[in-house]
DNA sequence: CTGTTTATGTACAGCACCGTACCGACTGAA
DNA sequence: TTCAGTCGGTACGGTGCTGTACATAAACAG
């Protein structure tokens, strides 16, 4: 399939670049199908791919070698999985799990890395990114340290609806749990609360968002933070 | 003076860049002195200058708008300050604080950015160390998350040890309090445990380390992990 | 030497998690 | 239609912090 013609199957990132360096990257990638909990990266290993979401959803999960996990960053349409190819190494140091189930434009390492060096203006996007991920990545360290598990569930529901078309999220709380790093039984109490002010509903692997404005509310204002930055660093690119 | 006649007056970074690059690079550098408490950047501000700490120590805070605090990363001789400058942005989002007072050498951004622009090797070198903040600013993310307060002491004391001439640290249980996020009285048990396995001492805004081996043994494997990124990215130049 | 400031020691109730466990309910395959 | 597997509801005691408070001790300025 030729990804230069069709403005549906394209990312957000991607689109903010000139007419004429957006045809010649796409023209070099692939459109793939990514299954729901597909590992894109793993701590220490070797990147073959750069990927950019579609309609797909990818977490970016810290691992400890104690076996703690924690996601810190998210990426969707809005942008990008395997930052690390930008800095000129080859293994990841994140986990990246795919974690809404979708289409996603792939390249191959060597080849972004070549389109790095000969589009200027691909390379200027990138490290834009790559800014706005440090922030969140931060944000993300301090929210997971400060706020409450109901506060930082509700921010990871609207991070999340953000990145999908539609307001039914297909995803159970022993997932929920993994990202945030606490115990599924503890997801389960947030979710309830949430449920009984209005905000989602859920059943068996589904969650709703019913109020978005009363979710806001509900969360931590680093939902809000992380938002802001991405409008600065990338938004404001025209 | 004159910073490229003085090998001692440097930085482990700069230090690995080839000859030529590294005297252009220093002879736009300035040596200031930074006095401890001073801050070198704030979330939401303009950056004036990168800087490169000779024998100065600098914590980066992430910040909440909550009023919450928390370090994810720490910058010495082996690092810099200022990464926002590589990625085109001019406004910081983590707080810089300079945690043991010292020399730095100090470039203003525009400087900088042009140096980058002249020099592969600097961009080069600025890349892999970027690569390495996000593995600890990440690492840090979870371990704040997952790890008991006596291990991320441990931790902290190591990593600023690592950074320090001498065994004597000259922070109050106050300051190491706010860089971890928790209590004044939280950091006191947590040190007067350490020092009770005879692994510190302390006295009154000093610290002193004692046994090393048996702090990497009461830390966790976080400061092992930071330590072999940096020697994987940045050692392994040559 | 005195009074002030700063640093550390300690205590206590409170709370948000934890690990674990077990049950019921739903789902999909046989 | 039954059964196995998955998902969510709930409960228990335990623990590592929290916020607050107050006391002691060292450093310092006068």
């Amino acid at each position: 399939m030729d990804c230069t013609t069709s403005p549906s199957y394209s990312n957000r990132l991607l689109d903010s670049l000139p007419e004429e360096d957006r045809k010649r990257f796409l023209a070099d990638c692939e459109i793939v199908d990514l299954a729901f909990g597909r590992k894109l990266a793993e701590p220490g290993e070797t990147i073959s791919y750069a990927f950019f979401p579609i309609d797909c959803l990818v977490s970016l999960i810290a691992t400890l070698e104690s076996g703690g996990r924690l996601e810190v960053s998210m990426a969707g349409n809005e942008g990008m999985v395997g930052f690390p190819l930008m800095l000129g190494a080859e293994k990841s140091s994140l986990q990246a799990v795919v974690q809404g189930a979708g289409a996603a434009l792939r390249m191959s390492s060597a080849c972004f890395q070549d389109h790095l060096e000969r589009s200027p203006a691909l390379e200027r996007l990138m490290k834009r990114y790559l800014n706005v991920l440090m922030s969140q990545i931060s944000q993300s360290a301090a929210c997971a340290h400060y706020h409450s598990l109901e506060a930082r569930t509700a921010r990871w529901l609207l991070m999340t609806h953000d990145r999908t078309r539609g307001d039914e999220l297909r995803i159970t709380h022993e997932f929920l749990s993994g990202m945030l790093g606490v115990r599924r039984a503890g997801v389960t109490l947030a979710a309830k609360a949430l449920q009984r002010r209005g905000l989602i509903d859920y059943q068996r692997g589904r969650i709703t968002v019913h109020d978005r404005p009363g979710l806001e509310a509900a969360s931590c204002r680093c939902y809000a933070t992380d938002r802001k930055t991405y409008g600065q660093m990338i938004e404001r690119l025209a």
